[in-house]
DNA sequence: CCGGGCACTTGTCAAATGACAAGAAATCAG
DNA sequence: CTGATTTCTTGTCATTTGACAAGTGCCCGG
């Protein structure tokens, strides 16, 4: 089993050299789920720290009227984790659940924390991926509440078109803060515009 | 100058001791701001990590049509801190700037690398910050996109009514993603409610 | 004390989006 | 293959919210 994709997502950041990055990569373990397979349950406390290699990850929760809602959608190359669970060791108030099928490497809480001990760069990394998704999240929050359900969807397509390739739309729709009905007539909109 | 206020909220996480905290405050410079002053223009790099002890810090951007947007409201016992241009060292996409006269403490980026080198447990503080907040961006998402503006308005005013107090309301509408005639009408319509 | 902005409210109308419902189309399990 | 389920689209109408504009009151600096 080759962790290729995990060194490079090491590299990426700059904050690793080659050999740091093989050298943290041995603690990972492989990890598969199957379609529907959950990773995390939202009640239950995470500990599994995971990086996707391929497939995608749906983060979900039930909003006051018990409502479905998609929180975050990861893809290749990304971490799909509950900060606050895995970080906390609090119950997850969401769930975490494959929508393909996923190939990814996994790291508990302890062993993860011992690498931060014992290697500060790789505490100089995994501080950078907290950063990193605050932003993401900052971004989404200004989106959501400056730009139009369309601007939102266009720069998601810009930005990740594997996930509407491969995400069924009432999910999309959701992540959006959108109902799917919505979603459908934007993108039946913008496909043709008015020519002349 | 005492420190009482940074100490307890280093005690606040559980995850420092009573001398731990101590001697970790004795790092921090007191820092005060007038009203209307900058702790941090976009553009530039952040370079102090400031609790606030009392006043309010208002961070703002300005969304693609060059609207301001207010995307934070910080009250005493918070960190006001634009967290991936201080940890990135990068340029910030957003400002600070006290709304009300502050008083807080500070320290400068350099420093606080310096206490996560030498002390594990604050290293463990400044983690929990991160989650913390990200937590709260989470839940501010999720309102965004499920909660009507009145119910959002009335969680805000539960949880922070020191901020609808001090802050124009024209900052909290955009705060809450709405205009600030509907904040208004929201308010207005939420006192009497219809009676029999 | 005065003038000029701000801050806030309110009115009117329009635009964006949701709620609900009915179908068509794609997908999946047996 | 075939029925059942899920997904996606579309129609109709209601609701929420925004855009714009006017008007009142208040605060701040000279």
């Amino acid at each position: 089993m080759t962790s290729e994709a995990l060194i490079q997502f090491f590299l990426s950041t700059g904050r690793m050299n080659a050999a740091q990055a093989a050298d943290v990569a041995t603690s990972f373990s492989p990890r598969h789920l199957a379609r529907h397979d959950f990773l995390l349950r939202a009640g239950t406390i995470s500990d599994e720290y995971f990086f996707l290699e391929s497939g995608i990850v749906r983060a979900f929760a039930h909003d006051a009227d018990g409502n479905e809602v998609t929180t975050g959608l990861y893809s290749a190359g990304q971490v799909a984790l509950e900060v606050s669970s895995f970080f906390n060791r609090t119950p997850s108030p969401e769930h975490l659940q494959a929508l393909t099928d996923c190939q990814g490497w996994c790291i508990t809480y302890a062993q993860l924390n011992g690498l931060f001990h014992a290697r500060p760069e790789f505490r100089e990394f995994g501080r950078g991926l907290l950063v990193r998704e605050l932003a993401r999240l900052k971004t989404r929050l200004l989106a959501l509440s400056t730009a139009t359900a369309a601007v939102r969807y266009e720069a998601l397509l810009k930005s990740s078109p594997e996930i509407l390739q491969q995400v069924p739309l009432k999910y999309v729709a959701s992540y959006l803060g959108i109902t799917d009905s919505s979603l459908s007539r934007i993108r039946s909109g913008s496909r043709g515009a008015e020519p002349a």
